[in-house]
DNA sequence: TCATATAGGGATAAATTTATCCCTATCAAA
DNA sequence: TTTGATAGGGATAAATTTATCCCTATATGA
């Protein structure tokens, strides 16, 4: 495990909210298992771009965030199932306002992200 | 500058807003911008956890998005003011929703982020 | 019998982000 | 005259995050 050489800042709701929200997968996770994903491999399937190491990491930091829970059935292959908690669901408006923002503003977004990758030089 | 390896995906709106707020002092700038602090060095006095350098870098990059804009002085010493555009203005919601949930849950999410630091080992 | 699915995590490499230090130029104040 | 403020960015180091690979264990289906 890695062990943070320097602290947080902690002054305010936004620093907050960045704490438990950052993390590159981690918004997704919590969006997908709102909808009804509710097993890693599902989670896993729905974001094929992450590697499995650390959606399992940032599964565990949600669940120690008390945003996510987890129940554990005793069975063999392995089962498990997550869910939002209540604190976890608070959370859901915040994230939905955000997810419409960006789609409110999909074209043009696109396009500024395009042309930032390359240094902004809009002859390539 | 960083040359990325591997693409980013940009398959929903979160994603997108995603591409343009993600970095470490990109919100904090865009609320202090918001709230009248209109210079690099003012700025920079807001946020003293951060290194000039990379606050330059994130203006930067906001600019190459079109959230903030800049007024160019031709004095010297250099004098340099940033704005939020209108596209940047309507992050703003979105942002404050996000510093309100943070704010409304101050004390829970100190406690779960100091005891995360430790590995929710509560015996520390 | 052998590959596959299942969940988790250790060890280590790679990618990415942020920090530190240095240089430019000029005016104002100590 | 020396110091500091001002904005920007190059070069490089450090910190942090994410990816890759491997190992555990067992039941099922080809």
């Amino acid at each position: 495990m890695y062990e943070r050489k320097t602290l947080p800042n902690l002054s305010c709701g936004l620093d907050l909210i960045g704490e438990v929200l950052y993390g590159k997968w981690k918004i997704r996770l919590l969006w997908f298992i709102n909808e009804g994903y509710k097993r890693p491999s599902e989670l896993q399937r729905k974001i094929p771009g992450a590697s499995r190491r650390v959606l399992t990491a940032q599964l565990k930091e949600l669940e120690n965030h008390e945003l996510v829970g987890k129940v554990i059935y005793p069975v063999v292959p392995p089962k498990v199932e997550y869910y939002l908690t209540d604190f976890g669901k608070s959370l859901i408006p915040v994230i939905d306002a955000m997810g419409q923002w960006g789609d409110q503003h999909d074209e043009r977004l696109r396009t500024l992200i395009r042309n930032s990758h390359d240094g902004g030089n809009r002859n390539l």
